[in-house]
DNA sequence: CTCCAATCTGAACAGTGTTGAGATGCTGGC
DNA sequence: GCCAGCATCTCAACACTGTTCAGATTGGAG
């Protein structure tokens, strides 16, 4: 540890670990940029060498655990129960694991999704948002999607997954038998999917896909 | 205006509209109590007199915000385009009016659906969510929707819904055309319905919803 | 008219994010 | 080996925050 050394090795990360384990143990606000130096053992000040803000600091975070979750993502899509080329069973595997992940770890999972997570110019290597993509691709080649119900697709089972991993991290819904999470979850996706399969069958006023898209870089002009 | 009277007429209703007005100015956290307060002509401490904290003043507006929502979704069920005793178009007309409110209104909505919206005993006279379950009643009533698939299916739709919501508000989806967020609301609500309904008759791995239940109540320990 | 309880003020406290001037120690060129 | 230069960190201070509490002010009941 750099406990007397001057200069810490690497404060930057440091600094995260402590936030992170500060949102942890006092909730998403519950802490202070004050209280995540004195744990590293530096300065209030030392901060601002490596963040901007506080707001940067937690942005940071934000986008570090996001880019982890989307390895841990694709991950779980690999070792998807069953065969792994099932690819419907691959987004079950990848709706179950960012519902877990927001139960397991729920006061960083409320952090994140809160949204100032994806900055303008972010570059987060596995965007769990691409990795949905990605499987929503593979399911449309193998034809478990038809055409018309590809597009804008991500769209509506990212809105589905989100709001069940938002809901479950603020505690609004709750489950008595931890197991029943996998099965609402997978029930989630599987709804999702062959809705929108039979949706694009019944061409009554299916929505221009378009003019619709999904982006991770719009941010509020003064947050 | 109360301006140089010491009684202030209604204080507590005029900090929540001034708090109100501060979130839509600055932004879910960027404004102060102390601001709220002067805003109104009154010392910060008058405020203590009707909210124990800033937080509780916030959840006091959220509060209000949802019970003011949840009364324009029932009116927005009623005057439902088309015939308005079909209660999937109803439904379409709830998320739309839902989605819609999120968009118009983003600060608001962010604040509100944060989630520490639902205290203990909040007592929100039509909370949306009720009206929701009620509608996916009437439909269930009607044959719209299979007695299996009817079980636990507020969970699925609030989640779609409440997912949609939260990403628009938070600006991670963006449409271009205003007109699209209604096409593709009304896509996410008939897929889920139509993807629950499917999936009733393929009794495969569908979870035991008792066990399962959604309830506004909880609430983390320490905020 | 008087008194009381509700309401609001003023001053204070500890703690916050943020800044700038200066101290400290690592690193690379002589 | 040494010394300059530079990133890194400290210290002290700023304006501001939420919150408390003793006391001033009021409207209304008796």
């Amino acid at each position: 540890m750099a406990k007397g050394r001057y200069h810490h090795g690497d404060l930057r990360s440091a600094l995260l670990d402590a936030a992170e384990a500060l949102v942890r143990e006092r909730g998403v606000d519950g802490w202070s940029l004050r209280e995540a130096s004195a744990r590293v053992g530096v300065s209030p000040s030392a901060a601002y060498h490596h963040f901007a803000s506080r707001d940067t600091l937690v942005r940071a975070l934000s986008e570090r655990t996001l880019a982890w979750l989307g390895e841990r993502l694709r991950h779980d899509c690999e070792r998807a129960p069953g065969q792994a080329d099932d690819p419907q069973r691959r987004l079950i595997a990848l709706g179950r694991g960012y519902v877990s992940w927001s139960l397991d770890d729920p006061a960083v999972a409320r952090l994140v999704l809160r949204g100032a997570a994806t900055a303008p110019d972010s570059a987060i290597s596995p965007h769990p948002h691409d990795v949905l993509t990605a499987e929503l691709d593979r399911l449309a080649d193998a034809g478990g999607l038809p055409g018309a119900a590809r597009e804008g697709a991500e769209f509506v089972v990212w809105a589905a997954l989100h709001g069940l991993a938002v809901l479950l991290a603020d505690g609004l819904i709750h489950f008595d038998d931890p197991h029943a999470v996998e099965l609402q979850t997978g029930r989630v996706v599987r709804a999702t999917l062959n809705g929108l399969a039979q949706e694009a069958s019944h061409p009554a006023d299916r929505p221009a896909a378009r003019s619709a898209h999904t982006e991770r870089l719009a941010r509020r002009p003064r947050g």
